[in-house]
DNA sequence: GTGAAAGCGCTAACAC
DNA sequence: GTGTTAGCGCTTTCAC
């Protein structure tokens, strides 16, 4: 790691001024040929790095957007195994059981790979973080370093405190992913939740002719469960049915939970033509709960879910779901964040996308 | 967005020189508790977001660290579905099919997320980039920006050509994960893929008087591929078995292909007790060409995997594999940045990380 | 414990 | 087209 060439070893190397060297870097165009061929044989010559700080603080903009996750795994205290021995292979048996909290369920995955494409595309570097604190102090401190590295920050719901949020926002532009539309200065980007669960429900109904459905719900605080549920009963409305005569049972988003919602209904007999999920684990918990006992799913029981997560196209039957476009969902962020920065003063936009409902077995029993 | 606060705003507001306020900020036990809280009343009240620009150039350290990956997906060239009406809902029958290239194949999500969370302990951002380019310059061009803006790179292997690297690996330390070890100066994690792979092979022979297994293996220019492979040889050869004379069949790490591999070796009638595939995508395409002919795995012929990735556990029947400690890869990556930060004059480090063998129903049948 | 001052390595006017 | 010159907003000696 020997001492770092600067724009002065490349420009006295090339002999032309710093300033020339800058231009070659980042506008090359206003550069004449011969001397922007030089320089840049200097510039592999030197093995010269343009030092992202210094580029930073004389342009005013770092060139780097920033991504910030909930927590959602709280994986933070896991130990490592730092000292173990490599050359030892433990062979193990590995019995089949209920699926460990896989991988699979950061659904986030998906809206990140959205944002780094999108970055990418624009010319921008992507900071992810994972909002853990130890303490609110720490995540203050943690946040406010991330908002001095980057230009904006994208923020998915319920990562962040919205006070902590609000200071920064005064710094630089937050766009805020899912979540309901909020009175602030951020730019949100939204999913059709309530227009995708009433166009599912509308089907149960009309296709289906289900007219008892049992709504399992989230938590109590969830915005995106509220919307979701606000479509299920705008559909029964519209088809004449009292959606408030109808029971709701709380699955707090849980595999688990939901499992033990069905469990129920079977023991107290209460079984629904359809049971219509918040949100696909508990539908996958729905289903766990119902197919052990023999109950048939979609011939006794609909279910339902909504997200469209991977898992939803594993299950047996294959979940009927609504699908949110996660992807799209990092790309507008990104987009969003590209538009402010050009132009900052801007009336805060809320942009919505579009969601698909998934039509599959677990409501359309066989498919072609 | 009004004008952004600096030291000086925060070091007059506070009637401190900007000298404080840095310490105050960076190392507060060198300043009195009530100078400090001073400072600080007077940085929240500002609403104060130190430049992580100006800190990386004065302190010639950004806080930052990278993670470069190959481009699995290439999905650079994806639309974007910008201006579709998002109150329309589509509602569209899904049948089952090959599932897609799912988002979970990339499997390098859970380096990902081992990297973000040992950089977090560490105190450091992480920013990520996916090694696309639209041409070689291009490449060089993003990579030599993306240099300039971390303090040390992770490298998964086969992200970026080597002479690339070694450019930037000449102002910034790296570490290359995977991939076997290197005629370079960087670090390297490596995993026990030949002891895996050995380990594996020997339960074979041992437990299931396997004696010509057929290898699937990967593209020629696999070095993981070429380290399973000799594990497997060296095992079998251990057991007085000459791997020469059993056949290899090329797969390419496709599942399609490895598809294709089963359905022949089912055409020519030349299955054997047990297929040993180099990774778990062709296992599971190996799977794909057996069960519908009617094979019984494990019954008339074993199928195992290498990675352990998430789907390996959700075939039927569920894959025995070996399972690589991607989490672990990610921190390790991270430790060894930090650890060559602070003493660059090391000499390089290959950290080998322990693997696992994991016994499923592809080879031992029901499970408990 | 605190302040003054000298950079850190660039970009962006502004001249020429 | 190219060079000169100010900063950008911090950290870090070195005095005091």
């Amino acid at each position: 790691m020997a001492k770092k060439p600067t724009v002065y070893d490349v420009a006295s190397h090339a002999g032309v001024s710093i300033a020339t060297v800058s231009r070659v870097l980042t506008r090359p165009d206003d550069v004449r040929a011969s001397t922007q061929q030089r320089v840049l044989a200097s510039v592999r010559e030197l093995g010269y790095v343009p030092s992202g700080s210094a580029r930073g603080l004389a342009a005013r903009r770092t060139g780097v957007l920033g991504l910030l996750l909930p927590d959602i795994d709280a994986l933070q205290d896991l130990p490592s195994a730092e000292d173990s021995d490599p050359h030892h292979v433990e062979v193990r048996r590995d019995p089949p059981g209920p699926s460990e909290p896989s991988t699979a369920d950061f659904y986030f995955d998906e809206v990140l790979r959205g944002c780094e494409l999108e970055a990418w595309r624009q010319g921008f570097s992507l900071v992810i973080s994972v909002s853990r604190g130890r303490s609110p102090e720490n995540l203050e401190t943690v946040l406010s370093d991330l908002a001095g590295k980057v230009d904006g920050l994208a923020v998915i719901a319920q990562s962040a405190p919205h006070d902590v949020l609000r200071r920064i926002g005064k710094r630089i532009p937050i766009v805020y992913l899912a979540g309901q539309r909020r009175d602030d200065d951020f730019d949100h980007i939204i999913t059709s939740n309530r227009e995708g669960m009433r166009a599912l429900a509308e089907h149960l109904v009309d296709e289906h002719g289900v007219h008892d459905p049992v709504y399992v719900a989230g938590p109590f605080d969830s915005p995106d469960d509220a919307e979701r549920y606000s479509g299920f009963a705008e559909a029964l409305r519209s088809r004449g049915i009292n959606p408030s005569a109808l029971p709701v049972l709380h699955g707090e988003f849980s595999r688990g939970r939901a499992r033990a919602v069905a469990e129920d209904l079977i023991a107290r007999d209460a079984l629904p033509r359809a049971i219509v999920c918040a949100n696909d684990q508990m539908a996958l918990g729905i289903l766990d709960g119902l197919v052990p006992a023999g109950i048939r799913v979609p011939e006794d029981v609909i279910v339902t879910g909504f997200d469209g997560i991977d898992d939803s196209a594993r299950s047996t039957p294959r979940l009927t779901t609504v699908m949110q476009p996660m992807l799209e969902l990092g790309r507008a962020a990104v987009r969003a964040m590209v538009t402010r920065l050009a132009d900052p003063d801007l009336e805060p936009v809320t942009t919505q996308l579009p969601v698909t409902v998934l039509l599959r077995e677990s409501s359309e029993g066989a498919m072609g």
